[in-house]
DNA sequence: GCCATTAGTCCCGGTTAATGGAACTACGGT
DNA sequence: ACCGTAGTTCCATTAACCGGGACTAATGGC
């Protein structure tokens, strides 16, 4: 297995970022992998917000996400262990992820809550 | 000339926000509008960081901007002015823009004490 | 050790999005 | 009406994305 390429925090870009969190499935990803106390695999977003994402697809969302410097991934026996950045992405960027969550986060509230109104 | 289209602030996503602000130029076109006190044409950018922007090429990155609900662009005789719909944006996701601004003024700085520390 | 199973990655063809040159439109000035 | 300027649209080329299928790496059972 060729080891899984991290960029320094250094080499990050915030165009990376946005660009890797700009795709809903990646962003939900990233939310889950950020709040999650635990480290999360990459099967256990087989299915996100009801829809099949086909593993090759989510392998290469990984990927972007890892590129990005967003996660930090790691094999442990036959799965991969993703844990987020988060505490170098704050010293880098002081404020920009945790922006970034909330905006989404008060986007899926507000969908919830328009999709409720309508039924 | 077919009017301008604006969405709504409403059907603002925080995806169509990150993937147009993910782009460099476009970053650094809504930074600049941002950042004036007057409104900018569209022909102000034909140069960017030092390098040349076609204009069908600007036209479609102020396009991007515009649907992304991140500048109003207004026909004043020949010219376009635009103006940044920060206030708006501010309450539809507190702190994103800042958030995102400050990031990328952090990178263009470091780059710069980068290049100089090379030279 | 060998085979089966599981978790991800790689390859590659099809589809979609971005780029930029050239032609076009919209407006203002003369 | 004509010309120059500011942007847009069209279109062909190129790059990025998607997903099915083959492949690889690690583990467990036998």
């Amino acid at each position: 297995m060729r080891p899984l390429f991290h960029p320094s925090i250094d080499d990050l870009t915030v165009e990376g970022i946005l660009h890797a969190l700009s795709d809903p499935v990646r962003a939900h990803i990233f939310a889950e992998i950020a709040g999650a106390e635990r480290s999360q695999t990459c099967s256990a977003f087989l299915e996100v917000s009801d829809r099949t994402v086909p593993k090759s697809t989510l392998s290469q969302h990984f990927k972007v996400l890892r590129d990005a410097g967003l996660i930090r991934s790691e094999r442990q026996g036959v799965e991969m262990h993703n844990t987020p950045r988060c505490d170098e992405l704050e010293r880098r960027f002081p404020g920009l992820l945790k922006a970034i969550i909330d905006a989404h986060k008060r986007q899926t509230e507000r969908q919830r809550t328009r999709r409720r109104r309508r039924a």
